[in-house]
DNA sequence: GTTTGATTGTTAGTAACCTTTACTAACGAA
DNA sequence: TTCGTTAGTAAAGGTTACTAACAATCAAAC
């Protein structure tokens, strides 16, 4: 399954593993070695996005010389990161290019999306954030520290599962998550001040990272989506969260609580009580159950889609000044289809572009993700990619 | 006026600035040479914020050797930027250290500040930021590139100022400004793709930075102000504007235009038409020629109080989401102290408590700005002092 | 008064890094 | 076959930061 490289990476184990993050980890001070390890990482992420390079190639895109990147690639293929391909089959002058990729198969990424109603889903995926491997849990009921096993126990046969070395652990959690991967806040979990990514890294003994999911999701929607620079993902399901990408980078915000929407009040014309205690919050307008209700209570066709429009009205209406403050070129929602894509998507774009300064850009773009169920998942992967390779 | 140093970088001049402003360009590969001018930054950072540092101090705080930072600081001192203070006074064991500091006096700063109503102003500051000289320029109905000459003049006035060489030229102008300080739109100037940076670089041959007015005022409030990480500075005037601090960084948005809170609509309920077309924009509320226009039609102090009040429950309701949003830890406001601080300043903090999600934190701190009129040209001083020295 | 220990800053030598220069290998085109 | 081009490697050189060692200097203990 994996050449010899993984084999290599699965006997030497976490010592690895931990490199490879030391060779990331942002810092002051520059030394020479920090100076390789940050080219090491610039390497692979030329390799990352444009598979089929030669060395002669990196030399060029990197700015390194020739001489340099044979000498980084050699590293990186003693550590069994990157393969070479063969030659260069198309007909050019000069001695042919020897082809190489990051070993895309031979480490693999695990990921778990904790943000399902009753239900932990995760999954093995390899470097590309290819789905290999699924596996779920059924948590109906279940939480505090139950919940806390229950993802060990998740993460332990998705471990079991994996083919190739485990590169790391990404999980996207309900709640407030600070940078420790701490859950500060998670009701529907019972979790409060829980350092999940602590625990699951000393069980697991992998590199773990732990991130709200909306962000999780932002990430997914930067990397693999294809999202603007500067956007924010909205996810509706049970309740309304956000993540945003600022200038390219994920906002976390003062308390680790960026992206926490769902409790902005919105309009200045009342609306339904919320579980938080106020009125008119987004989430009374727009979470899926509320808008369930709504429209099983709409007798023709025509009032459900005005229950569609409105709430999309709303989201805009709360959106507006988050697009306009920060001018993001891209607003994506991810949610159910049936629901999200239609009368709800269209109004909430109209009400944006009606209620900001519609710069000679026409305003945000304004649309669904494509990545589907899978969007928190491979989110948490490339928090793993990020972290551990520097990619991205 | 100015010391050795000082007189060194004049003889070699443009040269010289070029040479502190690559040292801090970002850019991919880090070759020695960049590792090195990285390091200088360090030490320079260290040297700015806090005065009276020894070559071991500074060892310590940046976590080079003691030999790496002689070399590094002997390396300063032939440039001028660093001058030793004369032997530590304390009675401590060991050789007594030699303290050393930025040449605080030996470099000026240029600061200009566009957006006042007819109205140029500029300063020359040293590297503190604190303000030495101050010119100012009557442009009552002066526009075009009658504007930018104006400008330009006012410039030549503030170099003929200075005593010493002169660091860079900042400039907070108005309307959107993209990040080569080309000003896309500032109807108020009549202007629109003027490449204010570049005309100004070539005609005084100086490193020049333009920036909105705006932004560049969040920058001092984050340097000078004391400002959170995560805050947002809104600047009341004619018009209404905002500069964004996210993670430590100014945002710039997706168009060069994040900050342009202005002509966001407000509210589901309506309110006055704006020039833009709109209804309900934030400047309909708040702008300063509405507002007074609102307090003399008012007949006792109570109707004073209530349209101050309801101008920052506007703002509260365009600022919610954006403070829900990014997880904002600060407000800070700029503008009329006698209209802005009271009842409005008050009333805008109880609406952006009351309709974000007051965790556990109590939601931003919401205050006047301590930086007065300035503000803008410290501001455009930090860019300099940012752009040129990499401080900050 | 002397010794001891601590602190600062410098000198000398070393290891790591990237570059320049020069080379071989390999290929198409004339 | 020759020429020009491209890919990759090898050797030498310069820069950078590190370790080790040292002199200068002072407080405090003896």
């Amino acid at each position: 399954m994996s050449p010899q490289g993984a084999d290599l990476a699965t006997q030497r184990g976490t010592a690895r593993q931990q490199r490879f993050a030391s060779s990331v980890r942002a810092g002051s001070r520059v030394t020479p070695e920090r100076a390789r390890s940050h080219n090491r990482v610039l390497v692979l992420q030329e390799l990352y996005r444009s598979e089929g390079l030669s060395r002669a190639d990196l030399a060029r895109a990197v700015g390194l010389t020739r001489v340099t990147i044979s000498d980084l690639v050699a590293d990186l293929i003693a550590d069994g990161l990157v393969i070479e391909l063969g030659l260069r089959s198309d007909a050019r002058p000069g001695k042919p290019a020897t082809l190489l990729d990051i070993n895309r198969k031979g480490f693999a990424v695990i990921a778990l999306d904790l943000s399902y109603d009753n239900l932990f889903r995760g999954v093995v995926t390899d470097l590309d954030g290819t789905v290999l491997h699924r596996e779920h849990a059924d948590v109906t009921g279940i939480t505090g520290t139950d919940a806390i096993d229950a993802v060990a126990a998740l993460l332990d046969r998705l471990v079991a599962a994996a083919k190739a070395p485990v590169l790391g652990v990404g999980v996207g959690s309900p709640g407030i998550v600070d940078d420790a991967g701490t859950v500060l806040s998670a009701p529907n979990l019972g979790w409060a001040d829980v350092p999940l990514q602590a625990a699951l890294a000393e069980r697991s003994e992998l590199p773990v990272l732990v991130a709200n999911d909306a962000n999780a999701a932002a990430l997914a929607e930067r990397t693999f989506g294809g999202a603007h620079e500067d956007a924010i993902l909205v996810r509706v399901g049970r309740g309304v969260g956000a993540g945003l990408i600022v200038g390219g980078r994920l906002v976390r915000g003062a308390h680790s609580a960026a992206g926490e929407l769902g409790h902005v009040v919105v309009g200045t014309d009342g609306g339904d009580v919320c579980a938080c205690g106020k009125s008119g919050c987004l989430e009374t307008w727009l979470a899926i159950p509320r808008l369930q209700a709504r429209l099983e209570a709409a007798d023709d066709a025509d009032t459900r889609r005005a229950a569609l429009a409105a709430a999309g009205e709303r989201l805009g209406i709360s959106l507006a000044p988050v697009v306009g403050a920060l001018n993001l070129g891209e607003v994506v929602l991810s949610g159910p289809l049936d629901l999200l894509d239609g009368s709800l998507l269209e109004s909430a774009a109209e009400t944006i572009r009606s209620r900001t300064m519609a710069d000679s850009h026409g305003g945000p773009a304004v649309r669904m993700t494509t990545l589907g169920r899978d969007i928190v998942v491979l989110g948490a992967a490339v928090m793993v990619l990020t972290g551990q390779l520097g990619v991205f």
